[in-house]
RNA sequence: GCGAAAGUGGCGGAACUGGCAGACGCGCCAGACUUAGGAUCUGGUACCCGAGAGGGUAUGGGGGUUCGAGUCCCUCCUUUCGCACCA
């Protein structure tokens, strides 16, 4: 007798897992591999039961698919630049260097505490300098390819600090530290040119097919490609400065009754100072600018605009419309200009109301003309032209076509692909993250450093002031260089990366995490790459995603790689709540793995977490839930306690057929059976953790029964009481039943729970330890089931239910459910209309 | 507002191709074993009527297709998530 004493068992096989680096592998032609992996972990210091569900879902597919002979790669590593520690060095003065250490330190023990059967060799943190001498690598390669450069770009500003926000440091438009409110500056930036692969990145979301429908349908409208025209309408009395819209709805043009600029367009400072009150114009504009911050996230902003006092010429009709400034047009987007079609766009219909604008109806239903003033809302559909001169008739289809060709031929337009998606900005003014390997030479203009001086190593820096712009601006040692071309005095560029960069090509480097000559060995990186199973959080649906997809895009175009989408399959694990709301430290409401290891060991909460539900879905933090998981484990443990010594050595072959085995021996082994197909489909065709769970539990409840049935005694009856331990009266053949069932069990389990199943495989005398035997087989001629219980309907209602061999045909079928005498007392008197036999499921039976 | 997903017992959730709704677990009730049990084992547990056998009603509401609908179609409601003036 042993009792479950998990937290030995953690101890025990942590330690020789480690000892012998279990979980490396290398590459191997002659077997399938099998890259598993989930996304990094930026190391705030502490992993709670959130963050760690998703190391448990990517771990039980790991431990699987080696059982199932893949050769699987399960690498972890670290994203570990970023904005956090640095504020925490500007606060606190501990060095972002320092503290990133340490947390990763402490949440490496974590991982392990939990048994998570990473390739721990291959671990690398993006702060290294062998890894972001990667980065540096790839920007230069970008750089000559034209998909990095440099252009003017704002940023955001905090005046009492003197210092640039980033996006996530500006809390209600104000400063993060002092609440100062914060103001736009425009600065010189970097950006990388993912517009150039627009199209691709849309256009290949069709073929992942094993990627959630809701990720790509974010990724396709975050590009959100339309197709449309630009037009230029020229100034009235001005011809040298037009303006140029972009409209997907040209078929509308002649409906065009004003034009509208957004406050940051570049004609409105020009128009400011030739009206008739520029300060007041300007006033206008900037409170424009100001709402875009502070306004947006406050509600509905109210549609505001003036009128600029000139006049644009309507190409198509040639008549001179009013020009406005409105804020609710993007200075961002198309041209930051747009032409207004009141009738036929609700923006600019509730526009031209409130101002009293021009209303002109131009596509109908029918093509029969309706006043303006019947309108209650803008017509946006489809239709026909009425109104429009030569185009008067046509479908709105037909004539975005003609329209666009002819303002092509007259050279005032063309229809055009306009993108939401834009250049990715990847410039922070910040520390810790990778330096940008650029010099500025006032001769040579902008260099990039040779790669034989690469990495452009952080230098070390004693004090975090939080002011300033760059902080390596600080540091004259860091910023004067000699230029590389000329070798004359000059300086390097002193923002660094944003950390997205480390992120978006990690899983390339863990196929060859130590190359000290390239980013990674292609031929490597060809062995394990695309990456099979990705896993992580929906929140990172957007950005991560599509700058991964984009830079193997990169790394293709650069020849490093042969595909274009890294990963094959992706799931997005749903988060864990408590108290019905995400864990985080400032609410409180933090689950720490650790104090649940110690009360219940790692399976436990392994088991647990993968049970409650399936893997997408979120869940609510449950601790008698996890008690109940505990409990099964433990009943699993007395179950084989019981049995070991009986089963271990024994020897014995099942037929195929089991013809010498009884009813409920037979009954056993279908069971084992049928638990083997269902978890095997559950883990690695659906990913639905939970029911494979369920399964298990129920061949578990099976083997109780047939202990109890079998067997004096029972299995645990009494656990403290001197109950003969087996060899008493069993067959042969019940010690082969129950051996096999056992070993099933222990199989499947242990990806679940990893070091009660290594201990159980080896109680039962099995030389090899679990994470290296094979899953066990299924052999569906024992799966199946001799007899099997037919339902019968009597007009959609079971009213009995038929006991027959499972080969029973349609015509037997019939005959039985329609002799039987529950079915008769429902059909005695009355006329049976028809008979439907969906066999080996259901009779139905419907009587008048 | 637009788009997507989802609504099933007291709770978490099952139900694979349209075929016995509620697997499995939690909780609860009872029994056994016990000095004791919050351990363990066994049984029960959707709701309503009925002593019982049994019957009826149920998968957010309403309608439809079908011998048969949680599953398919239409419509409405609710919740969650994403995008939020992208011209």
């Amino acid at each position: 007798m042993s009792d479950y004493r998990p937290q030995d068992l953690d101890r025990k096989w942590q330690q020789r897992w480690a000892a012998s680096r279990a979980f490396e592998v290398t590459e191997d032609p002659s077997r399938p591999k099998f890259y598993c992996l989930e996304m990094f972990a930026y190391p705030s210091g502490h992993a709670h039961v959130g963050h760690v569900r998703n190391y448990i879902i990517g771990d039980v597919m790991a431990r699987t698919k080696r059982m199932r002979g893949y050769n699987v790669l399960h690498p972890f590593g670290w994203d570990a630049f970023g904005l956090p520690a640095e504020n925490a060095a500007i606060k606190g003065g501990i060095h972002p260097e320092v503290s990133t250490r340490g947390n990763i330190a402490h949440m490496k023990g974590q991982l392990q505490r939990l048994g998570i059967s990473y390739a721990w060799e291959r671990e690398f943190a993006t702060c290294d300098p062998e890894y972001y001498k990667w980065n540096q690598w790839l920007f230069i390669r970008m750089f000559e390819r034209g998909l990095a450069y440099r252009r003017r770009s704002s940023v955001n500003w905090c005046p009492s600090c003197r210092t640039v926000l980033a996006n996530e440091q500006v809390v209600d438009g104000g400063c993060w530290r002092c609440g100062t409110p914060v103001e736009t500056r425009d600065l010189e930036q970097w950006f990388f040119r993912i517009t150039a692969y627009a199209d691709e990145l849309l256009d290949d979301t069709v073929a992942l097919t094993r990627w959630p429908e809701k990720v790509l349908t974010m990724q396709r409208n975050w590009i959100g490609r339309s197709e449309g025209a630009r037009v230029t309408f020229a100034m009235e009395g001005n011809p040298s400065t037009p303006i140029e819209v972009f409209t997907t709805r040209i078929d509308t043009i002649y409906g065009a009754t004003f034009v509208l600029l957004a406050p940051e367009h570049p004609l409105v400072s020009s128009l400011a100072d030739a009206s008739t009150d520029p300060a007041s114009f300007r006033r206008q504009v900037q409170a424009f600018r100001a709402q875009d911050r502070a306004a947006r996230m406050s509600g509905a902003v109210e549609k505001q605009g003036f009128d600029t006092g000139v006049r644009a010429i309507n190409p198509f009709t040639d008549q001179p419309v009013p020009v406005w400034v409105a804020n609710f047009v993007l200075g961002e987007y198309g041209t930051g200009a747009v032409m207004a079609v009141p009738a036929h766009d609700e923006r600019d219909f509730e526009f031209a109301r409130k101002f009293d604008l021009p209303i002109r109806v131009v596509v109908t239903p029918d093509g029969r003309p309706v006043a303006a003033d019947a309108l209650a809302g803008a017509a946006v559909a489809y239709g026909t032209l009425v109104d429009s001169g030569p185009y008067s008739g046509l479908p709105s289809a037909e004539a975005q076509k003609r329209m666009a060709a002819v303002a092509r031929e007259r050279g005032i337009g063309e229809a055009t692909i306009q993108y939401r998606l834009k250049d990715w900005g990847i410039s922070r003014q910040r520390y810790w993250g990778t330096p940008i390997p650029m010099i500025y030479c006032d001769k040579d203009g902008i260099v990039p450093v040779p790669d034989d001086q690469l990495p452009v190593v952080l230098p070390p820096m004693a004090q975090f002031t939080g002011r300033g712009d760059s902080p390596l601006a600080q540091v004259p040692e860091f910023v004067h260089v000699t230029c590389p071309a000329c070798g004359g005095a000059a300086r390097r560029e002193t923002d660094t990366m944003d950390t997205f960069v480390d992120s978006s090509w990690y899983f390339y480097r863990f196929a060859d995490p130590r190359n000290e000559r390239m980013p990674f060995d292609p031929a490597r990186v060809k062995y394990w790459l695309p990456v099979d199973f990705y896993s992580g959080g929906v929140e990172h649906a957007i950005l991560h995603l599509i700058y991964s997809r984009f830079f193997a895009r990169v790394f293709r175009d650069i020849g490093l790689v042969d595909h274009s989408e890294p990963f094959s399959q992706l799931l997005t694990q749903g988060m864990v709540l408590k108290d019905g709301a995400v864990m985080s430290k400032s609410k409180g409401n933090v689950v720490d793995p650790d104090t649940m290891l110690q009360q219940y060991g790692a399976d436990a909460l392994r088991l647990y977490v993968m049970f409650v539900a399936p893997p997408e879905k979120e869940v609510e933090w449950s601790d008698a839930g996890l008690e109940g998981s505990f409990r099964f484990l433990a009943r699993v443990w007395r179950l084989v306690d019981r049995w070991c010594e009986t089963v271990g050595g024994a020897d014995v072959v099942l037929p195929d057929a089991g013809d010498s085995l009884n009813a409920a021996e037979r009954a056993l082994r279908r069971k084992t059976h049928e638990t083997i197909r269902r978890v095997t489909a559950d883990i690695e065709e659906r990913q639905q953790l939970n029911t494979a769970v369920s399964a298990m539990m129920e061949l578990v409840n099976d083997l109780y029964a047939f202990s109890e049935q079998t067997v004096t005694g029972g299995p645990a009856r009494r656990p403290d009481a001197a109950a003969p331990r087996g060899g008493v009266a069993e067959r042969r053949e019940t010690i082969g039943v129950v051996r096999e069932a056992l070993e099933a069990l222990v199989l499947t389990l242990s990806p679940f729970a990893p070091h009660t199943g290594a201990e159980m495989w080896e109680r039962l005398g099995q030389a090899v330890t679990v994470a290296e035997a094979a899953w066990p087989a299924y052999n569906p001629s024992v799966a199946r089931a001799e007899e099997i219980v037919v339902p019968v309907q009597v007009n959609g209602k079971v009213r009995s239910r038929l006991t027959v061999s499972a080969q029973a045909s349609e015509q037997e079928l019939e005959r039985l459910a329609l002799a039987d005498p529950a079915v008769r007392t429902y059909t005695s008197g009355k006329t049976v209309r028809k008979v439907v036999v969906a066999r080996g499921r259901l009779v139905s039976v419907v009587v008048q």
